[in-house]
DNA sequence: TCGTAACCGAACAGATTGTTCTTTAGTTAG
DNA sequence: CTAACTAAAGAACAATCTGTTCGGTTACGA
């Protein structure tokens, strides 16, 4: 990709980035995007369509990072990441989010928590199904796996929610530890 | 209340509800509702500072609706209600977000999702401070109350999307019976 | 070095928001 | 029944935002 591409696409990464510390999704304007990052009206559509393109394709680069070592890891070749091993697995998604995902817990909070869900649920399916399903927990016989999938990912996200809640003041062996218990029993 | 101002407001209501059945809240304008409710600009704003006013306005009446019944019998002076039986209150939920809730149900699904989330925490953390955490089930040692309360309330919006997601096929029975298996083991 | 592709900036139409005004019509009190 | 009050209609308004078009400039890479 052409340098000055990155570049552009960067500079509207961070100005938006920035600006959805202070406001809310749906209040900030192309324009302020397009002086934060110092780009000329005509570049950003160029970029992208339009500001729910941004957040996407925003959102989309954020979740291949942080689920990227999660899901790279193939269960038979990783120790730490053993299957069977599931509460590694989250703890070191808690730490992901932690370091790297300050804007993703504030995009979770925001209108667009929606997407937030559907992206985690994409994400969240396949980890769970190679690791924590398929390890050596036992299966509930009442629940569909669709249904057991859905309450998984959601779940994690409401982890998620209420940790930011709290100032992120749980470390995240604790949150994994709360996570595993309140769906333990499910599983 | 002067009759002509019921009389708009319903009429913008039921024009809002309309329109959310075909756009997203994103989506929709104030121009719309106003076409949609045949009342003049003017009025709509006398009534509603912002569309997002409506919008709170009119989840706080349908929660307060459905939700009337489930809060207002008395654990010990209703039966069906009784503590103790919370299934029957949670099937007694997702009848009425059935029968009546088919917008309510459109809107959990849309970029709203966040403040849906709050209105069935507030209302939610009522029921299972009465019903559920307080009746014969054991404690978990290990999870903090308010996390718990969280995990509740989020499970229970996880289980009306899934609903949702498919076509509501399931019976509320059923619901309910997912519902608790799945919370079972965290209270 | 040279052509191409990305960028800039200004200006534009179109749509939306929220306000102000005057006129009309329904409601309530005396 | 009438008079005073309150709400609604409708038109017109400025302000803002979106998304596009155009010509000119700059930087990349072959």
């Amino acid at each position: 990709m052409d340098r000055r591409q990155r570049k552009t696409r960067d500079a509207i990464f961070d100005a938006f980035s920035e600006l959805l510390l202070h406001s809310s999704y749906s209040q900030i304007t192309v324009q302020e995007i397009i002086d934060g990052a110092n780009v000329g009206r005509t570049t950003f559509y160029a970029h992208f369509p339009t500001k729910d393109d941004l957040l996407r394709e925003m959102c989309a680069e954020m979740f291949a990072h942080v689920f990227s070592k999660a899901l790279k890891a193939e269960p038979t070749h990783d120790f730490s990441m053993a299957r069977g091993d599931p509460m590694a697995i989250v703890t070191h998604l808690f730490y992901h989010l932690r370091e790297h995902g300050r804007m993703l817990v504030v995009l979770l909070t925001c209108e667009q928590g929606e997407l937030f869900q559907r992206y985690f649920n994409e994400y969240f399916n396949e980890l769970v199904t190679r690791h924590i399903l398929g390890g050596s927990m036992r299966r509930s016989a009442v629940l569909p796996e669709d249904f057991l999938m859905d309450h998984i990912a959601g779940s994690f996200v409401g982890v998620v929610r209420w940790w930011l809640k709290n100032d992120m003041e749980q470390s995240p062996e604790e949150l994994a530890g709360y996570f595993m218990a309140a769906i333990q029993p499910a599983v």
